[in-house]
RNA sequence: GUCCUCGUAGCUCAGCUGGAUAGAGCACUCGAUUCCUAAUCGAGAGGUCACGCGUUCGAAUCGCGUCGAGGACACCA
């Protein structure tokens, strides 16, 4: 809808023009501070500017009025034109929304060591990830989903031990001494169990089983993240393994020695990363001859950008955040363009339950399972809760609230919204597909202002994902929700003379608030 | 100490690429149901946009500074 009006303002108008929304909805659908800067240019008053500027408009079909209020041009369009728009949106819905961007992103997020069940932190890194995912799709971004797992190191190396302690603590008589760092919690100890059943006790007595147990420990790990992702809607497209890139490392490496990226010093190769702002040097290669963990995030940057993308977007916890400066240097001295990398990051996450500090997980070593919340309030209230706020903002939340069956939930408050369309749809006996070619009309300033909204969610969509500022989509669902509840509660709609029309737009105001909530990875319901 | 993210209503937060009277939800008070889901709606109250200076026709928004909160500063991942 707002292209359209681009153009047809642009077809009258020379000069580049903002296009915004009016503070208040009875100035105006769209406004333009246009004449502000024209009266700089001009040495003329902004408001006989925006009257001259008006008259341009008298003979416009898609324009009902055009009307200059202090200085502001603002623009109300007519029923014909959203007939028009909502006409070929409902028509064609699995298209509404949708744009043609045909940038091509790698998106890569999640990334949690394969040592354990995902956390709540995770979670909202996971929630944001796959709904930027699922919008930029819509759009038409050729984008792509990536989980980057540590497969190799320390933590790994880790895992087995811990594995290997445990097994011996259970199913042996030897004392076991637990070193400073092991992964402790519940899960190790039922997972060594698991492992005794499999491969018999006798594998908990030779320390030579322990990367074997590492191994196998990892794949189990794996899986169990892929169902906590699973359950709560989110699915990658590639998983791509730390361990099975080191076989490049070597080429990797002289690729940076050629670029004069590395130094030795101290017997140990560092990467120049101070002279592309980083605070200091960092360490790629050990004196023993074994590379840090960055030296897995560098040739796996270097395969991301072998494989051409317009661009990529990390996700990564905040505690990373240090981390970036350093990526950025090694993909610059690695002959790429780092610009093309952005790196987003998922600040933390405080959970409450009545007013409370939600219980950490002793099962998970005290932290908060990501499971535990899901099976608490479900996937839906959980996306929409972390949806609803700046990704990179702290946040808390109480899981009391999404518990509740009232307006004082939102996501319940948007479901009831489109449940209660739907309801209306049966008691009136005619599907939705019945009014689509009516032609709207006698259509009332509330009727009118629903439709209109309903018909915001491409430039929603557009804006939410341009900005990666995603809590728009939310925000906008409610804003949709609320008008409709408005709407019921004042007209009556099954029954009256222009039915019909008012069938036609909660049918479109539906369409929105389906697609957005499908984008959202949350499902509509009908029925409530 | 350096670097991030912040500071907006009692609470949780939008608004921030400068624009019209600073918003929403919750909580609080009052009201609406012979009629499509009252699981809802309406009305009311609630503000030094942390503070100061600057840029501008115009600042919650941009710049500098101060104060305050949380986080990060590995040859761990």
């Amino acid at each position: 809808m707002k292209k359209r009006v681009i153009k047809a303002i642009s077809d009258e108008i020379a000069e580049d023009f903002v296009l915004e929304k009016p503070k208040d909805l009875s100035f105006g659908h769209y406004a333009t501070p246009l004449a502000f800067s024209l009266a700089k240019i001009h040495k003329k008053s902004p408001m006989i500017i925006a009257d001259e500027v008006c008259e341009r408009f008298v003979d416009s079909d898609i324009f009902e009025s055009t009307t200059a209020i202090k200085g502001f041009i603002n623009f109300k369009v007519s029923d014909t034109f959203l007939d028009t728009v909502a006409t070929d949106a409902l028509k064609d819905e699995e298209n509404f929304a949708k744009a043609s961007h045909d940038a091509s992103i790698l998106l890569e997020y999640v990334s949690a060591n394969p040592t354990g069940p995902l956390h709540i932190g995770h979670a909202r890194g996971a929630v944001f990830g796959d709904s930027l995912y699922r919008i930029g799709k819509h759009l038409g971004y050729k984008i792509e989903s990536e989980y980057y797992v540590n497969d190799a190191g320390n933590q790994i190396d880790l895992l087995g031990l811990s594995l290997f302690l445990s097994g011996q603590e259970q199913f042996s008589d030897v004392k076991v001494e637990w070193p400073e760092e092991f992964y402790r919690g519940e899960y190790i100890n039922d997972l060594a169990q698991e492992a005794e059943k499999e491969f018999g006790k006798e594998i908990f007595l030779d320390k030579e089983n322990m990367s074997k147990l590492a191994l196998w420990g990892k794949d189990k790990m794996l899986e169990l993240i892929s169902q906590n992702l699973s359950d709560a809607n989110i699915t990658f497209d590639n998983y791509v393994s730390e361990k099975s890139l080191y076989t490049k490392w070597d080429a990797t490496l002289q690729k940076l020695q050629k670029s004069g990226a590395l130094y030795e010093k101290d017997g140990k190769q560092w990467l120049r990363s101070s002279e592309v702002g980083d605070e200091k040097d960092r360490v790629a290669v050990r004196e023993d001859g074994r590379p840090t963990y960055l030296a897995g995030d560098i040739i796996y940057h270097d395969n991301k950008y072998e494989r051409g993308y317009d661009h990529y977007i990390n996700i990564w916890g905040a505690d990373h955040h240090g981390y970036i400066a350093r990526v950025k240097a090694a993909i610059h001295f690695l002959g790429h363009d780092e610009k093309k990398l952005e790196v987003l990051l998922a600040q933390m996450v405080s959970l409450l339950k009545g007013g409370e500090p939600y219980k950490m997980s002793k099962r998970a070593g005290n932290f908060i399972l990501m499971s535990d919340v899901v099976d608490e309030i479900g996937s839906d209230a959980l996306r929409f809760i972390f949806l609803s706020k700046k990704s990179d903002t702290h946040l808390e939340f109480d899981v009391d609230m999404f518990k509740q069956q009232d307006s004082s939930n939102p996501i319940f408050y948007v479901q009831y919204a489109h449940a209660r369309i739907n309801q209306i749809f049966v008691n009136s006996g005619k599907k939705p597909e019945d009014v689509f070619d009516v032609q709207l009309e006698a259509l009332d300033e509330d009727s009118k202002n629903l439709l209109f909204t309903s018909l915001l969610l491409p430039e929603v969509l557009e804006d939410a994902f341009s900005s990666r500022a995603l809590q728009k989509l939310p925000e906008y669902l409610k804003s949709l929700a609320a008008l409709y509840h408005q709407f019921y509660n004042k007209h009556k709609i099954v029954g009256v003379e222009n039915e019909d029309s008012l069938l036609k737009v909660s049918a479109m105001a539906a369409v929105s608030l389906r697609t957005g909530l499908k984008l959202m990875g949350i499902e509509a319901k009908y029925k409530m």
